[in-house]
DNA sequence: GGAAGTGATAAAAACGTTACGCAAAATATG
DNA sequence: CATATTTTGCGTAACGTTTTTATCACTTCC
């Protein structure tokens, strides 16, 4: 049932009584096979449209041609953006991806780590969940020489490629970029605290705001522990920062989960954006423009991230010796400025 | 550098000085194996954390354990949701799945194909391009015994399982929704005809205009030849119903990039929703509340189709006698009534 | 007490490749 | 012309399984 043209090199070693040795060798090249013999063999493969089999080949030499993908969930703008670009690469190279979810659980990540090491996949594209703060799953692969590299939410823990968007210049930008449209109590509504892009976010976001001599408040700061999952975890922290006495004129949010949530929750409680509160979050929706109002945003290069991503990966995969010089890449975010942040109007605040 | 914990049946029959055989079948907890044996091997098995090699038990028995996905673009709330759909149902089953994208290219399309089976899919879940008319390709692959099963976009020509929506009675629905609320004269701005959904929308449209007893006018109905991934094909479809004598009063949409296309356009073009032009279409957004006006959108269950296609497809990999009986699924729609197509306000037209 | 049966294990072949080590023929060297 | 060298091809083992067939030591039976 396998391959539905099923044809071998040991059909074409007997067709044209060869020994398997020499067709082998004939569709690869060898200079140890005669032009003569090769042309006869390429061509009668060609002919029968032979096609080797890849298991098999995998088998001998000991590699998957595949990669495992591990992202907190697909249905997510950003995450397949990433994974076309992965894709785009992978395939052209040779490698397949088999995509796993994590929906940000710990165990999940766990769980489908191992699953793809059975699978024996050549290598691991990572970007951890908003439950995981302990790394020793990755860590001891990682040490067994399995490659890895993590895009997008990173560890310090793991020394490999690393590929992000510049998370700390996009917030930076995006608070001060609020500042200057005359903000001044400027919330920050995140995600886990665990992860590597809540904290690079929260430092560009308190650095915009040092810069500009404002006060960094604990308080403006809500984490959401799964990165928005369930809409609950955004509920709580909008209803926290309104009730605060002195409540915040503009949110600034991370991921495009609890950007939108945001939102949307902001809508039904009728407050009008941005004159009673702007709202700017990353984003990668194709949708900033068709939203009410039209949602500023600070957008990441998904596809490009997954490009770099899996070349680096590649790059390790296929060296010959082991590298041991590592890189981390931060790809520009780009911001979007729409109506949802216009500059604060002269009124009495 | 296989798999990393890399213990293999022949390691352990040394360590317990078995033959492989024995150990094979002690695992495989054949009856000609003595209980003590058993016992022996697969504590063994266990304490050193024994994996089979999926590689070469794929080669020995003729499977590869991963089946293929087609779809247009994985970047695409539908599809993503679809994908999640079968996800979960193959990798409980142990199967793996590779998804590639034909971007509503036919090329593309056959390309992915030949590299699937290439890859030795065991089976190939299908949503056709935009541009395929033809499906030779896929028939005689079907014909030499590849499992397929068709979702969301299928064709006639290839007797096997297939899952839809219930694109009829979406449209039907929908249509007659806009009908109810007053509107009369309903555009359709569509996908390319080769492709089954667009038909079955475009019959749902045509029953809800003759139930209401109004003539059905080919001038309204507009194709996307590659279901709006080029916004162009969006735009000359707007203009062109924009030009008409008698200009539309409501836009029916099919999909999600021409459904949210059209509204990008109509805020652009500054024609006010529904006022001026009422809209809704299919769509699986979940920022339809968000939207400026709150979209109106018949929604698709994609996670359900993803995984009852999978589920079929698994059944006819895994049946030991070839099947005669095929089923075509079709899930039911929901419709979601927003604020673009609000009741039609008095007002002279 | 030898044939036949049974239970437990081992050996060998196979899946489709690749690669190492040889052998035979062709060619070069002195 | 004998010997070395290269060219070209073959046989075989190996990757880690599963499966078919063989082996061996006991029982059991008439």
């Amino acid at each position: 049932m396998m391959n539905f043209e099923a044809i071998t090199i040991k059909d074409i070693a007997t067709a044209l009584s060869l020994s398997v040795s020499t067709v082998s060798k004939a569709l690869s090249d060898s200079h140890e096979i005669s032009e003569k013999t090769k042309k006869i063999v390429t061509e009668y493969a060609e002919k029968h449209n032979y096609r080797p089999n890849p298991i098999a080949k995998s088998l001998k030499q000991g590699n998957s041609k595949s990669i495992g993908i591990v992202v907190s969930t697909i249905d997510n703008q950003f995450f397949s953006q990433v994974i076309n670009g992965i894709e785009s690469v992978a395939y052209s190279k040779g490698y397949n991806v088999i995509i796993t979810q994590t929906h940000e659980s710990f165990e999940l990540e766990a769980l489908n780590i191992k699953h793809l090491t059975y699978r024996s996949v050549d290598g691991i594209l990572i970007s951890l969940s908003t439950e995981t703060s302990d790394v020793e799953h990755l860590k001891s692969l990682h040490k067994k020489g399995l490659p890895i590299v993590f895009f997008d939410r990173i560890t310090d823990e793991i020394d490999t490629h690393k590929v992000i968007a510049d998370n700390f210049n996009g917030a930076f930008e995006g608070t001060q970029h609020l500042l200057n449209s005359g903000y001044k109590r400027i919330a920050h509504i995140t995600s886990s605290p665990n992860i590597s892009i809540t904290r690079e976010r929260l430092n560009g976001y308190a650095k915009a705001l040092e810069q500009a001599g404002i006060e960094f408040n604990e308080d403006y700061v809500k984490y959401c522990m799964h990165g928005g999952r369930d809409i609950d975890e955004v509920k709580n922290a909008m209803n926290d920062l309104l009730a605060m006495d002195k409540r915040p004129d503009a949110i600034f949010t991370t991921s495009d989960r609890i950007t939108t949530t945001t939102l949307l929750l902001l809508q039904k409680m009728k407050i009008r954006i941005p004159d009673e509160m702007a709202l700017l979050g990353f984003s990668n929706t194709q949708l900033a423009d068709a939203l009410n109002p039209p949602l500023s945003t600070i957008y990441q290069p998904g596809f490009e991230i997954g490009k770099n991503a899996i070349e680096m990966l590649i790059s390790i995969i296929e060296s010959k010796n082991p590298i041991t010089e590592f890189e981390t890449r931060a790809l520009p975010t780009q911001l979007f400025i729409r109506d949802s942040s216009s500059p604060v109007k002269k009124r009495s605040s």
